[in-house]
DNA sequence: CACTGTGAATTGATTCACAGCT
DNA sequence: AGCTGTGAATCAATTCACAGTG
């Protein structure tokens, strides 16, 4: 399998689906697994799973299953956090401190390693064992640390000028928490607004009012 | 046009974002815009805008385009948010405490009414002008005030039991922040998972390693 | 005339169904 | 016998292209 053909955007968001199943499954003791167990513990459906893992490579036995640690390690070279990738995280208020002290748990593949912010008040106090810095620093120590990925916690009319700085220090990807879109050019951005989710999530109650509408229901 | 179709996932997820564009542009005293310019502000293609709102009706003018505080009207009552719908959260973390504050700015039409906690430290605690309560009391009181929608930040463990305990209080949409896939018969829940989030992007700078690679991307 | 509203065409993602190994 | 890996078929979403209209 070639592993430069065009994956699908969805096929890339639900391996890390696939790498905690197995990564837990693992953990329970369990060396082997099928596409169909994996299946029933996740909800994705395992024609689903199969055709997934196959963009990547042939990573099963067939008529056995796939080894857990095995496929799991072949998921976190396929995502390219074989070893821990460290996240800028811009933005110290409760949202980016929840962020920061929740990727920091032991085992993560993926962590906040550096924290910026604006505020004089907010700069040297401690989440964790990281301590926040000034946001001005921020283009040359990301840069120089080499970081990559950053995850965006400030008002909407912060967010557009820390996107830019980001993009010059070299970070590739970018999650936005801040509600206004973003894009600059080379930079893949995910979008999570909370305004949003609300607002699209109140859909599914008002509809249920009106009897008899029918809607495009999520895979069970 | 027929409410009763099929309407896809896609546009109800699209619904809000053009209800913020046409909200700004009309506080900005635009009083008529088209959906070429929605595009050029949205980044959400003009086609897409005119397919989406076809599906619930002929909201334009030909040849002149949509008023701004009209179609906002609309798509409120589309969405069912056409007076200020009320949310339950469960679990005032910082996580919890981020979201309850940010639901509540002003003029959000979707905010969070009531906050529920287990800890007995937490319990009692303002947010902003509301009061966490104790989680026991979390059924009755969504019953009683008719609250459909809620919003879990608990951690793992503790979801499955809260989304229970949220779908016998009546709730009928759930966005759910802990790590674990839940779900409920007759509940719509929407998953916001960080570590999930983060693990899928590091995808976007491997990739870019690997010289070649190529990708499905996200539309500009 | 410039825009909306919409069938038709296309592209993308999921599901089906089965051949191929172990 | 039981499971993977995969073309073919289906289903969903987007884009095209244009007819209809204020």
């Amino acid at each position: 399998m070639d592993e430069r053909r065009r994956i699908p955007q969805a096929t890339v968001r639900r391996l890390p689906v696939y790498l905690r199943d197995l990564t837990e499954a693992a953990a329970h003791g369990v060396t082997v697994t099928s596409s169909s167990e994996m299946a029933a513990r996740t909800g994705i459906s395992s024609e689903q799973i199969r055709k997934d893992l196959a963009y990547f490579g042939a990573f099963g036995t067939r008529g056995v299953g796939y080894d857990t640690r095995l496929l799991a390690a072949e998921i976190r070279r396929i995502l390219g956090i074989e070893r821990r990738v460290g996240v800028a995280l811009v933005g110290a208020g409760h949202l980016g401190f929840a962020l920061a002290r929740y990727s920091r748990q032991e085992h993560a593949d993926v962590a906040i390693t550096m924290v910026f912010d604006r505020h004089p008040k907010v700069v040297g106090t401690r989440i964790g064992d990281l301590t926040v810095l000034p946001v001005e620093e921020m283009e040359e120590r990301v840069r120089e640390a080499g970081i990559r990925m950053a995850v965006i916690a400030v008002p909407g009319e912060e967010a557009p000028g820390v996107l830019a700085a980001l993009a010059r220090a070299g970070v590739e990807a970018v999650l936005n928490f801040s509600p206004v879109a973003l894009s600059a050019p080379g930079v893949h951005v995910q979008h999570i607004d909370l305004t949003l989710e609300l607002q699209s999530l109140a859909f599914f109650t008002s509809l249920r009012q009106m009897a008899g509408a029918a809607v495009a229901e999520e895979r069970a």
